[in-house]
DNA sequence: CTGAAAGCGCTTACAG
DNA sequence: CTGAAAGCGCTTACAG
């Protein structure tokens, strides 16, 4: 007896929320309940004002008694709008990458959309099979550092509204940090603390993000009269990054910057297994202040942009796109700056074969 | 004329691609184009071998050459099957979950299903109220450490096909890791090393995964004759970690277990700060093996289990309960070992109190 | 094996 | 302001 009567008051909200029951209540019910016809149901729960107000009212206290949920495919049908938005990504080894995805739900849930995740190879005609088989189901896409080539990009973007982030694309709206700025910001860093070599290890494929650091990374050198060296790499990965050791000694570069950060962790594991000090022998700037960046010993220094602001912003320019079409393709840049953390320092032991060159 | 024969021959494999017009191709296209009826084309496309083999293939080759895709709406509303499956997260911090999204974007994606993404504020109400928002329009859920009592779990069950990951709770369907072959495994490595004395850092609220860690550190400690001393956190990040650190000192354990890696990261971190050799002082055994677990010096130990597996085993479960539903719920664990590293070690500066205690 | 028909739940001109 | 009707694209008994 006591019993039944704790386990009627445990779960109140249950016993009370309106229909627990399995069954689906649809715009007839309320409908009958109310004595109107469905369609002036339809019109009460979607565009508003256009039903007397006391039917309204009416209406909506039915529907909420009877807990009724629109069907989102029924109403998908006649509009063709799903309040679906599909983020697709290729391999994403970074994990700060969960900010982006995060973000990105958060805002599609705002502005009343969800958000349907797909991963897909890493290969442009898997890229475009994948989103073929997607696009039926959404209003729209985000893509995450697409392979495919920009026409493709531009083709698809007619058939679909789509914003791509980590790249831009001429005529295709995108979100991507200010490079320009974290590189200058970078580099001239080094320079005030002596270094006047400067390697930088790229990405495996060329992807947009590693293209861009590596052609700013030059740019900067050159404006500030140093040498930037390109080093690439196998993978984007801890790993990769330990493979580009010997290369980036080997260079004569006494600091380095890497295309992402794990790379640079890679990259410091491996110095320091060969007890190359850094940064006393070599500084390091990673790029995306990846999670982990700040376990290691010394800490990564490296250019930092908001990542949840690319899934935010991806998300709000897509339903831009989507609320008013004929929206200009639009480029967002998210702006970036350098943190600076342990794993550079002065360059003090210039090698002798320097101070010749400048007897030369 | 040469730049557009070029243009031409960039992209082929669009110029060529079936229908790359935007006008969606129907089943009615197709049966006008065969000859047939539109339930014939849905009987072709759909369940294969009811439809005779010339017809069949008259119409699946007009199909791909149309480039037609089914309008899964339109095929939701008469089946009630959306091919859609919710993935209900809360505030995720540990950033390896991404690997739990992965695999079970890819594992749904290989059954033919989708993958929806959805974010819930950390509440047991909210939770309801998304899950409630969001069941419409999946054919099923997966949540991830649900924080709803287990009644209410058990209720929305009823209600929907639904596969819960690190919990486990009588009745409902799920995945978990093998805790206790974990904790046992790591109690017995520490006792190896001489020590008697064992921190366990709980989670700030009372997940399933923290009590069931806890649990198993008591029950191993005093198994092996050790003692356990638990240690609320007041959150289960990095800076809670941090925040640990002054009472796990003062408990005068010489190890210390913690239920997430981030908060064995920030613990270490903060004894570092204070000089607090690891491992001379303090040994340290994470939980999970996230990114940046090796990042550290010395690298973490943790208790280890594939993230991966969960998102794959949930995926896999939640497909079978629908395909064959009437299945009864089954609880999947994941093997768990412990990776040794640098974190733990010998404890041979006992404290001259505990020598004394020994005489007494 | 195939066709004609009804229906899934909603929306939206079109009348009134 | 509201109702009756048609239609979104598909599936599935039901006949034949």
């Amino acid at each position: 007896m006591s019993a039944e009567e704790e386990s009627a008051s445990l779960a109140p909200q249950i016993q009370n929320s309106p229909n627990t029951a399995t069954s689906k209540v649809t715009i007839y019910d309320i409908a009958h309940a109310a004595g109107v016809n469905a369609s002036t149901v339809s019109r009460a729960l979607g565009k508003k004002g256009r039903t007397a107000p006391r039917t309204q009212k009416l209406i909506e206290d039915i529907a909420t008694e009877l807990g009724y949920r629109v069907n989102p495919f029924a109403r998908a049908l006649p509009t063709g709008r799903t309040y679906l938005l599909g983020l697709i990504v290729g391999n994403v080894v970074d994990p700060s990458f969960l900010d982006v995805i995060r973000c990105a739900e958060s805002t599609a849930t705002a502005h009343g959309y969800n958000l349907i995740l797909v991963g897909t190879p890493e290969a442009p005609e898997k890229e475009i099979a994948t989103i073929q088989r997607i696009k039926g189901g959404v209003d729209g896409l985000i893509l995450a550092d697409p392979l495919m080539c920009d026409d493709q990009l531009r083709e698809m973007s007619r058939d679909t509204p789509l914003v791509v982030i980590d790249r831009q694309t001429e005529g295709i709206p995108c979100v991507v940090p200010d490079v320009k700025k974290g590189v200058r910001e970078a580099i001239r860093g080094l320079r005030e603390n002596g270094h006047r070599k400067v390697a930088f290890v790229s990405g495996a494929r060329d992807s947009w993000m590693s293209t861009r650091i590596g052609a700013e990374v030059q740019d900067a050198c050159e404006w500030s009269g140093m040498e930037a060296i390109g080093i690439p790499s196998r993978e984007p990965t801890v790993e990769g990054g330990r493979l580009t050791a010997r290369n980036v000694v080997a260079s004569g570069a006494t600091a380095v910057l890497t295309c992402n950060d794990l790379l640079a962790i890679g990259l410091m594991q491996e110095l320091q297994a060969a007890s190359i000090t850094v940064p006393d022998r070599m500084s390091i700037v990673g790029f995306g202040d990846a999670v982990g960046s700040v376990y290691t010993t010394p800490q990564l220094t490296t250019v930092r942009w908001n990542r949840g602001q690319t899934g935010t912003n991806a998300i709000n320019l897509l339903v831009e796109i989507l609320d008013a079409s004929g929206t200009p393709a639009r480029a967002v840049h998210l702006d970036t700056e350098v943190v600076i953390r342990g794993s550079i320092g002065r360059q003090n032991n210039a090698p002798s074969w320097l101070e010749v060159e400048a007897h030369d």
